[in-house]
DNA sequence: TTTACATATGCTTATCCGGCAATATAAGAG
DNA sequence: CTCTTATATTGCCGGATAAGCATATGTAAA
């Protein structure tokens, strides 16, 4: 019961659901999200804390940045189920369908090390 | 977005996912399920509410009663696959399997009318 | 109409959650 | 080592949320 509260929990903010939508598309790092959802630093990484606890993602050390992916959904049966329909669900969203279109012209080179 | 959301947050709570899984067994009115809930009444109608603005659940009147029962889901993509999956999700869940067995000793002519 | 009961609504209080600023930690560059 | 940058953590504030209680509403029976 507690895993699927933490999961329902995990979703149940908008620029969580957009972190997934996003990472859905390329793994991303904490800046890149930054500059996406135009919300402050310590923000993201607490979403990201949020979601990495209830298994919907995992993150990579990779020198200075960490990347962010999608869980594989091995460890939950609801993580997998959710993450699978969440697929195709909200593909046409207005907010998320900007997000993502934005997604390309947003690269770590040009938004982190300013 | 913001119906995605909903639902999340409706299945955010414990005892609102437990409603869910009494009423995949039968429909139920209010003082049955605080019987089973062991909370007050005013917060039965309180979840039932924000279950029902879900999507999650229907409700009929009958008398004196309200019925509760599973929406069928035809008015949202979501609710359809959560209910589903809900179906067999939490079913070995420890609180879940004993308020599920003590259903049929809730029986609305002993619980009500006292 | 009164009474009793099932349910809903309002209000108060307490807790939780999302946001930001400041600070801490970690890792690379010089 | 020092400086810079990316990320995490902490503390705080305002708004949302939940439980508890009282009360209102609706319905049936006396």
């Amino acid at each position: 019961m507690k895993a699927f509260i933490k999961v329902m929990k995990a979703l149940s903010d908008p620029n969580r659901v957009k972190i997934i939508k996003m990472l859905q598309h390329k793994m991303m790092c904490v800046c890149e999200m930054q500059e996406a959802l135009q919300v402050a630093q310590p923000t993201v990484s607490k979403h990201l804390r949020l979601l990495e606890d209830a298994g919907l993602v995992n993150s990579q050390k990779d020198g200075i940045w960490v990347n962010y992916h999608l869980a594989d959904g091995s460890a939950s049966p609801y993580v997998a189920a959710i993450l699978g329909n969440l697929r195709h669900w909200l593909e046409d969203d207005p907010e998320v369908s900007v997000l993502v279109e934005r997604l390309p012209m947003i690269r770590r080179e040009d938004v982190c090390r300013k």
